[in-house]
DNA sequence: CATGACTCCTGTTTGC
DNA sequence: TGCAAACAGGAGTCAT
């Protein structure tokens, strides 16, 4: 669910409230044991347990909290994880972990799908291999896009979700890329031509940053580190808008299953 | 190496 | 209306 806007989000509201505290306990509730990548869940319990948590920092869809004896705690929400700040102790009926800090302030992983992950490893790069640059940082170039789609005769779209070729992007954002850059996500990635590739890159771009201003996109149960929603559902162009008209054309936004993902396209705006 | 099918899990939507 | 299948914002594993 989350990607790399609403991945972001979370990490801005939570540093505030993390970055600098020491967890006093954390509990991975029972049914949730697969949370635990590293360790048993009661041993990553107690490794993190004592900790202080120095920086809060994002990769692509990964948060990397920096711990005071040199690991890091890699998490990943996955699809339909949240991280959420609680000021008071309500319960939530997909909490999955609690991480309980010396003052007091309680931090919940929520998870309906308990596809949520948790590493603590010695190198953030162990807990995520496969994935290349993150997609608003200055290693993600038009360049390095070109070389990676060039390799790959898969659609385009596909192409985007790979998270080696720009990690942070997934199905919201790959769709709305591709319907600002004008390129039909069905074609071949090593098909495009270089302005093509260079109109991508800066869509992918501006897709992201615009939803970063937002606050990311709401669509069934996403919150915010606050428990809040994104507001940037209203400003997407095709993202679940089939059967809607195009805001540029007034064309009927058509959906697709594309490498068994649900795909939303212009038939007009949109080009092989 | 690249690709596509399958898997993890639970709730909601769709189609007959 | 009711039920079963398909689908949901992700990504790892496996066979090819």
């Amino acid at each position: 669910m989350p990607e790399l806007p609403e991945v972001e989000t979370t990490r801005k509201q939570l540093a505030p409230a993390i970055v600098g505290q020491t967890i006093a306990t954390v509990a991975i509730h029972a049914g949730a044991e697969r949370l635990a990548m590293t360790h048993a869940p009661r041993e990553l319990e107690a490794q993190l347990s004592g900790r202080t948590i120095e920086a809060l920092t994002r990769h692509g869809k990964y948060l990397l909290a920096a711990l005071d004896d040199g690991r890091t705690w890699v998490l990943h929400l996955r699809m339909s994880g949240s991280l959420v700040v609680a000021p008071v102790d309500e319960p939530h009926r997909y909490e999955r972990a609690r991480v309980t800090f010396e003052d007091g302030t309680i931090l919940r992983f929520n998870d309906l799908r308990k596809f949520g992950t948790w590493h603590l490893v010695e190198d953030p790069r162990d807990a995520m291999p496969n994935v290349g640059p993150d997609a608003v940082s200055e290693a993600f170039t038009t360049a390095w896009l070109r070389d990676q789609l060039g390799r790959r005769s898969v659609a385009v779209k596909s192409a985007l979700l790979d998270q080696k070729v720009a990690a942070g992007v997934g199905n919201i954002y790959a769709d709305e890329a591709c319907y600002i850059a004008g390129v039909d996500p069905r074609t071949s990635a090593n098909t495009l031509g270089p302005r093509r590739v260079a109109r991508l890159h800066d869509a992918v771009v501006e897709a992201l940053e615009r939803s970063l201003t937002d606050g990311g996109t709401t669509f069934s149960n996403y919150v915010d580190g606050l428990g809040g929603e994104g507001l940037h559902k209203t400003r997407v162009h095709v993202f679940r808008r089939d059967g809607e008209p195009c805001d540029r054309c007034g064309s009927i936004i058509r959906k697709i299953r594309l490498g068994g993902r649900g795909t939303h396209y212009c038939p007009r705006c949109q080009r092989r």
